[in-house]
DNA sequence: CTTGCTTGTCACAACACTGTAATATCATGA
DNA sequence: TCATGATATTACAGTGTTGTGACAAGCAAG
């Protein structure tokens, strides 16, 4: 489920502009140009995370925010956006408790890293370990390792993906436009052989460990994961 | 290594007070003037005290003690500063894990017995510092040292965050922004690029002592500190 | 003020990854 | 067995990511 964020700015053309470089990074993104506006939108919605405009007409950023925690809402992330550079106004942004602030003019890279800052220390809470195997395959998404029958095996991006993929829904025909959808993501697109040419080097480097016949070809399907009877 | 001491109170005057006072003595000094701040404040700072007021406005100084335990900070020393000299609540903050209790209102000189008497606790229990080790690195914090092999090696400030959080974390990948967050600290932007270069840096101090493969690139993500498995 | 160290950024080099196309091989049904 | 469609395999070039050295600004010590 892709973040959702509220962005609170009176200016249209800075929401504009955020929207579109958030959307853009796969984020939902809601919009409201004063308070009132955005605590209906909080009603309504499942917020993320708030952009906020530390000036705006009527309910300033500030005031906001304080009110937003002194209901008690800790969960939702708060960033200030904010023109001023002064010590003071950050701290009493902070204060009030926002997560972190950005002073304007900023670069949108600087905020998208900003924004996964934050999302990542609130959802930081609760971290897994997230290790599966199957027969002689063990994957740590922690470590982004993948280890075979106690050793270490190195795998590039999409091969890593694609094994995890499959490890997890094991015993399971996939179809190629499938295996797109769940490991290239549905924004792209690609010809279909090319899934086979991965499928290939995935089972090149399984190969010397003896498992390349964990991955079998359906034909007229696609591929399946599932560890051999015997 | 000066001790750090934080101090979390809503009067401005009481915290320039004890500011004051502590700063005289040699200790480093950080101020908040509620729980929110204040949690910004231990997520950016290596804190080994805090002198928290009982009564504030918003989360009370017991529930933040409280929730500091609760997240299973230890190490940090806590001293309630309060108005109340009731038993019960003494033995309540007692209770959440404060280390000890100042009735206000109190002398400097109470106030600095009672911190020294709470840091030496502190320093008694962790009998070695802050000593951590991988493979042929060894990590002093307390003396800001890296021995390598038993040979003392040079490392700059930034390089030395860097590994010391690397070696604290190991076996697992940090995209460069998480490494921004828990090195350089959230209040700064730098380019993600720039973490390549440090990283480089790194192992090239590494590099002399043969341990520079301690550090792994993972393609597409970050990058790992873990020991070899050879 | 100079000197030296630190550090963020840039530009370019080196390299790994990936999609595609071309070709070979295989499986299946007539 | 052959024809046909599907999959396997290989090669390659474009792209993206990381490594590396250089540089300039900032800063502290002298």
């Amino acid at each position: 489920m892709n973040p959702h964020i509220l962005v609170v700015d009176d200016e249209a053309a800075i929401r504009d502009m955020v929207r579109m470089a958030l959307e853009l990074e796969g984020f939902t993104v809601s919009d409201a140009s004063n308070a009132h506006h955005a605590t209906k939108v909080l009603e309504q919605q499942d917020i993320d995370l708030i952009l906020l405009d530390w000036m705006m007409p009527g309910i300033s950023g500030i005031d906001f925010a304080g009110r937003i925690r002194r209901e008690g809402n800790s969960q939702v992330g708060i960033i200030m956006l904010t023109a001023k550079d002064d010590e003071d106004d950050m701290v009493r942004g902070l204060d009030v408790g926002a997560d972190d602030y950005i002073k304007k003019p900023f670069s949108t890279k600087e905020m998208l890293s900003r924004i996964n800052a934050v999302l990542r220390r609130l959802s930081n809470n609760q971290l897994s370990g997230d290790i599966v195997s199957a027969g002689k395959i063990t994957i740590d998404s922690d470590q982004h390792r993948v280890i075979i029958g106690g050793e270490n095996v190195d795998f590039s991006p999409t091969e890593f993906r694609l094994l995890h993929f499959l490890l997890t829904h094991p015993d399971r025909v996939f179809a190629r436009d499938q295996l797109f959808d769940n490991v290239w993501g549905n924004q792209v697109y690609v010809e279909d052989r090319t899934v086979d040419v991965h499928i290939r080097r995935l089972r090149k480097v399984l190969e010397p460990h003896q498992c390349d016949d964990y991955i079998n070809t359906v034909r007229g399907v696609g591929y399946r994961f599932s560890l051999p009877s015997h």
